[in-house]
DNA sequence: GTGGTCTAGACCACG
DNA sequence: GTGGTCTAGACCACC
């Protein structure tokens, strides 16, 4: 469980949780049938609530990430690379729909956008 | 006033209000000196509260969008072109670097990324 | 007229008007018996309405500094130099009175205030 | 929640929240990490609007002087000594330029100030 | 339980 | 006419 969670940020924090653990499966940085930690002991580490492990973890099986064995535990799903590439970039896309709404909402152009990308990357 | 409000979005009637008017101001749609529509007709027009147009106008005044003239109404602020795009930039290069996170996150390298923004634009 | 008006200020223009002309009567700037100008050629000169100055002018006849004399003008009240030193001194305690009381609402000590006092001046 | 509110004050109330609260955190009577009461709380106790209290506290947000944390509270920002210190007498000495343009408006000298302000105090 | 947002309607001061 | 403030009451998301 490699998390950080910032109580200050604007983002409630299932969805901190969902976002790190979800990207860490489509990273394959968390393997294929690797079991989550049980939600008690993952509350308990990243110091905050139960309820609020329990929501990520449901978006996440809600999401396909990962499936739930009633009494053994939570199991990050079976992908290949092709699917787990294919479910990231879709989130990325996604992502990226609204970020440039707001890039053409001032009018920068696209060239613009990747100029100023090369320097903040 | 050509403003679109959404009550789906995630985000606050105020905050869409805020950002689409000073996306017009530092685009230079809405020039300097020019005089917003009185709190309550624009609340009229965009069937929104009234209270909800003076937060998104009193957060435009502290970021010294405009200016309000208690009695006159609410005038945009004298700026030349340099400062608007300087203040444009400022404002694109911040939700970027919050956006570059993200996309990091997954491990997008900085071609993907340009790649993608070709296809979305 | 030496007057200086700012839209800007928290502070309504009447009262501008009438802390800025009760200050040069009591200061003397404003002689006994002068005859302040038409309020239709004050507000012009001011760039501000008639009614503005009215206000100001009916606030200073209530505080017993000018007298209005129908069809002829308003005047500076006659004052001996002892009585407008007693007047500005009862205005100078008044306003004091509640600037100390913010300054010991945050705990400055008289000292103190003097201190910070001699490096504002 | 040691607070005192005037409805016959010019002073709006949210301010007077303000400017009491923002005192005792600078003086120290509110420690660091301390949790204001909730807005709905104090609302009642101070029997004004839950809008108002919420209002107050924003703008002690946005001084940083606390921090919200949605579902959870708002908390007053650590600080330390030296820096309350320089922020108390960053907001006197703001006031006090305001203050001594109204006594320079009357002809009052640096001496006199002091002589009076020794009675007042 | 907490804060975040929104509504409808009111009264006031200023110009 | 304008903006400034305030109220009472509601619904929502998060923890």
């Amino acid at each position: 469980m490699n998390i950080t969670i910032s109580n200050a940020s604007e983002k409630p924090i299932y969805q901190q949780l969902y976002e790190q653990i979800s990207a860490q499966i489509l990273k394959g940085e968390l393997a294929s049938g690797f079991c989550l930690p049980p939600i008690r002991q993952a509350a308990l580490e990243l110091r905050v609530s139960v309820i609020t492990v329990k929501k990520a973890w449901e978006e996440l099986e809600r999401s396909g990430l990962i499936h739930t064995v009633t009494g053994k535990g939570c199991f990050v799903a079976e992908f290949t690379s092709d699917e787990k590439l294919r479910m990231r970039n879709e989130l990325i896309l996604k992502q990226m729909a609204s970020d440039t709404l707001y890039y053409k909402s001032f009018g920068v152009t696209l060239d613009e956008v990747i100029e100023l990308l090369k320097k903040v990357y």
